[in-house]
Parts: C-alpha cells; sequence; structure tokens
DNA sequence: ATGTCTTATGGAGCATTGCTCCATGAATGG
DNA sequence: CCATTCATGGAGCAATGCTCCATAAGACAT
C-alpha cells in the first residue's frame, strides 16, 4: 500500500494537440525538483536531501513537490538515474568496433572520462571507459556511492542497474564472449564495478565536502598505522598489506582490478573469430 | 561530535579483580541486545528495527539501551558484524595449504557452507568456501545485503570490511600472488564478492520473510518478459539476454563469477613455485 | 464575461523515529 | 549507614516523511 501512484504515471504527450499546453503553467516540474535534489546532495551531503529543504530551495509546499515525485525513495532512485545516465551518455551510443589498439594497458590510465567520449576503440577500452565514467562520478557526487548500493540491493533490476548493464554488457559482446555467457559475464563485471565504485569515496569520517588530498593522505596514514597494530593471530593478512594500502592510488587500483576481471574473460572466453584487421595477440 | 562515545569504550577486563564483579547484576547486556536486534531484523525486515521495537521486546527504556549502544548506527554496525563473524568463522583459521584438489570445479557447486567447514583444500576452494558462507548467510537474513552494502560504504574500512578483506587475503596470498599485488588482488575479489552478494536477495518487492521460489519465478518471469520489451534501440543487450536471465541460478552464477576472477589472478600471476607434490596444472 | 472542471500549489498537521535528560533503583565500598 | 558509582525506565524534544485540504490558476464551453 505504499506504492500505490498518487499521480498517473507521467504518460509523457498523451495527447497529440496541445503539445505546448502541457506545460501552459507549471513552474514546479518534476525535473526542477530532480535537479535541485541533485544540487542539494552535492552542496550538503546526503542528509541534507529533506522535503523541508527542498520546499525551501523552490519556494512551495511539500504537497506540491508530492504531486510530482509520490515518494522521497523514488526522488533518491532519480536523482542517481540521473546522474548516472550522465556519467554514461557521455559516451557513444553505437559502439562500431573498429580500430585496433591491442592492450593500452597504459593508455587508460591517463585519460579521464572526458576523454573516453569520442574514441572508439577496443571492447576493452570501451568497458573501461564506463567504468572510469562511473568511477568519476562517485568522486564527483560523493553520495552516490551510498545510492549506487542502495538502488542496487531494493531494487536490483531498476533503471540505475539497467543502464549500467546495458553500458557494460555492449563491450562485452563485442569481446566475442559465446551467447550463452553474456548474462554472467556482463553480471561479472557490473558487481565489482559496483563493489568497488560504493567503497571508493569518503575518506574522511566527514559528511561534508570530498575531503581534500591532504585529509585522504591523513586518513590512509592513521588507518594503516591502525592495521599494523591488530592482533597477529586474528590479522595477519591486513597487517601485511597495512604498508601497501598506505600509498595506493584508487584510481590505479580500480583500473587494475577491471582487467584483472577482463583477463579472466578472454581467457576463459580466448579469440573468436577476429574480425579482419584485428591481430588476435 | 556525532561519534562522542557516551559511554567509556567498552574495554574487556579492566581490573583484573572482581572480574565477576563486573556483571554483578546486567541483566541488560551489549550482547543481548545486538541479538534481539537481529531476530527482530529476521524477523520483521530492516525497517522493524526501531528502537521502541527494541524496548518492546527487551522489556526496557530507551535509555537503558543508549546507555549500551549510543548509536543506532553503531547497533546494525554490531549486527551485521555478528552475522558477518559467524558466517565467516564457520570456517578454519589457520590456511594450511596441503592436499591437492585440482579446479575441482564442479566441487564448489554443490557443498553448502556447512561442508566448507573441515575441508581445507586449494586456496581457490578456500576463497569459494569464504564467499559461498557470505552468499548463505545473505539468504537466510535478508537484510544483510542492504547492511553490508551500507557498512561498506559509509565506514570502508569498519570491522565487517576487515574481517571479509582477512578471509580473502589468506587464501589470495596462498595463491601465490606477489607480495607487491596482495593488496590490489585481494580488494578486487571483496569488491567482486560484496558487488555479488548485495545484489543478491529479495526477489519480491516485498519487506518481510525471503521469498519463496515460486515467488522468485514469478518475479524472474515478469522481469524476463518486461525486459523484452525494452526500446530495441536503447537497451539491445539487455533484450537480447532477458532469456537467459529467467533461468538463472543465482548461486551458480555467483560461483562463476568467482571462478572468473579467480581465472584472471592466476593468469596474470601465473604460478610461483608450487610446494613439492601439487602438480601446476 | 461568466461559470465549471481539471490541474497544480502552499502549508497545516499527524505519526513515527532517533536521541537526550533526568529521576530513581540497586549494588558496592567505606 | 551513608556515599558513590553503575544501571535502568520513561517522559519529552526535535526532525522527518507524508497526507489532507483549502484554494489559486488556467482551459473550455456557453
Amino acid at each position: 500500500m505504499v506504492d500505490r501512484c498518487s499521480k498517473p504515471v507521467r504518460m509523457a504527450a498523451m495527447a497529440p494537440r496541445t503539445r505546448q499546453a502541457e506545460r501552459r503553467r507549471q513552474v514546479l516540474t518534476r525535473e526542477r525538483i530532480i535537479e535541485t535534489a541533485v544540487e542539494l546532495l552535492d552542496a550538503e551531503g546526503e542528509d541534507a536531501l529533506t522535503v523541508r529543504a527542498l520546499t525551501g530551495r523552490l519556494a512551495t509546499g511539500s504537497g506540491a513537490i508530492y504531486w510530482h515525485i509520490g515518494n522521497m525513495g523514488e526522488l533518491l532512485e532519480a536523482a542517481t538515474e540521473a546522474v548516472v545516465a550522465a556519467a554514461l551518455d557521455a559516451r557513444p551510443t553505437e559502439t562500431g568496433r573498429a580500430r585496433e589498439s591491442d592492450r593500452a594497458r597504459e593508455t587508460g590510465r591517463a585519460r579521464g572520462a572526458a576523454g573516453a567520449r569520442g574514441a572508439v576503440g577496443t571492447p576493452q577500452d570501451d568497458i573501461r571507459a564506463v567504468a572510469l565514467g562511473l568511477f568519476d562520478a562517485v568522486t564527483a557526487h560523493p553520495w552516490l556511492a551510498g545510492q549506487l548500493a542502495i538502488q542496487f540491493t531494493r531494487n536490483p533490476w531498476g533503471p540505475v542497474t539497467l543502464r549500467i548493464f546495458e553500458s557494460i554488457g555492449r563491450p562485452v559482446r563485442a569481446l566475442g564472449v559465446p551467447r550463452a555467457d553474456w548474462f554472467t559475464t556482463a553480471s561479472a563485471l557490473v558487481h565489482y564495478l559496483l563493489g568497488a565504485t560504493t567503497q571508493t569515496r569518503r575518506h574522511a569520517g566527514d559528511d561534508t565536502v570530498p575531503a581534500s588530498e591532504a585529509e585522504r593522505a591523513a586518513f590512509l596514514d592513521t588507518a594503516s598505522s591502525a592495521w599494523q597494530e591488530l592482533d597477529p593471530d586474528d590479522y595477519p593478512f591486513i597487517r601485511a598489506i597495512a604498508e601497501q594500502m598506505r600509498d595506493h592510488d584508487d584510481r590505479e587500483q580500480f583500473l587494475t582490478g577491471i582487467d584483472l576481471v577482463l583477463t579472466g574473460i578472454t581467457t576463459l572466453h580466448p579469440a573468436p573469430m577476429p574480425p579482419a584487421g584485428t591481430r588476435s595477440r
């Protein structure tokens, strides 16, 4: 009884005529609410998004807001979807695999999400690009990590997951994975992706701002030190890696993980019949 | 200012004398609270865990509870840790790698978390055992998925993560991965693990009970059908895999993903110098 | 213009929740 | 027997999500 729609689900352009009559007045849009929600989340953290904060920024009442969104969770989902879509759409829709650029192991390191836009390369590159897009989105919007995690568990096949899955699935297909393994393979990638992105971020205990570089270093330092003082019987491994964890690079590690999974995929599904022009190694 | 401890952190056995005088009365223990919290979560879902529900079950007041736990989030973390620890401790602490049982690809499939207890096999088997332990814990406690995700994002190096990391790290070490890659490799595994476990579960929209097998089938069916009616331009991949997603086995897919990552690891870090008696493939 | 119907708005108010504060009980130590 | 510390139970506050409703603001027919 919670999920009952309080408003007939916004069917885009119902009557053909008076298309502009739809937004005759409409000072308050669902889109505008989502937009402001993202602003609020970005500016003041995930706890700052309350109905009252929204009514303040939008100079309206709660009733008006609920006429458009129906639910707080729904708003959060919409906000998440918006940001994710933006991060993902910064890439070409059509995966035309043409140019060869083998491994390209270290090129992936340098370029940001922006650089991923135009150049259509290896399926591997495409996957890395998607991953990095998400990674950068999470660092740009600290609240996104938590929301991704929540959306993923609460609504495993909601719009957010679907978008990511599709973006990962296409290059997986281009990789030459046998059709029967498409679902499983893409799942594995997405699972790693989400696991990794959700841990990335917030290296200070604070709820505000992305935490400066200095704070991050300080955090890693204290954490590393704390690890070295753990019980050697209970946590031998943690103690052993305390040192390398102190000066690891999140982004680099993230990419290494991706390559690990990619290697697993290409090893289990060697090379299909490569399109002429692509040397198969 | 949130994190201020309202009580001098329970340092186990402070004064040597009167060890039993510590719990002279003490009808209400931190442990008992955690225990009841888990019961509540198991029985009525994650929304059912409120202070008032606790005071009801424990026949006490909120003040008494807060004297022991100080925070709701802290209680949730403790509950999560308790369940995770139980799931993980159902395995031998010392990773004595001795017996050879190559691949053992399909043996891992059949045995449950219980069967993982005694037999110490390949590092790969150990990793699978840990993973399955977590997997089964999540299916046994539906609320665990969400909590794992939250703990993981909110407190990336809290006790929960640490425990899992340690359990995964040891076999990784035994796998022969070069020391410099321990941290990164274990991270990749843990990330996949958490990503996968957090999506697994709750195939019905309900907040109660694990959802029967029939419900699950029905859910998968409708989801699959919905996928096939997506826009072919926006979601070609999703449409293509709608069929195989209908009748996939969560557990099997989970293991396949693990094997994918494991293959990646052993491929990138071939074989160290195998202890005499282990044929290296 | 005028009246009516649908669409949209602003805000008062309710139920619930986390948490603090405090008056009090109970055991111990002097 | 008193004083001190440990522990409890509960009243009450502040914040939040959400519902309900009075009402404004077009659109449309007459």
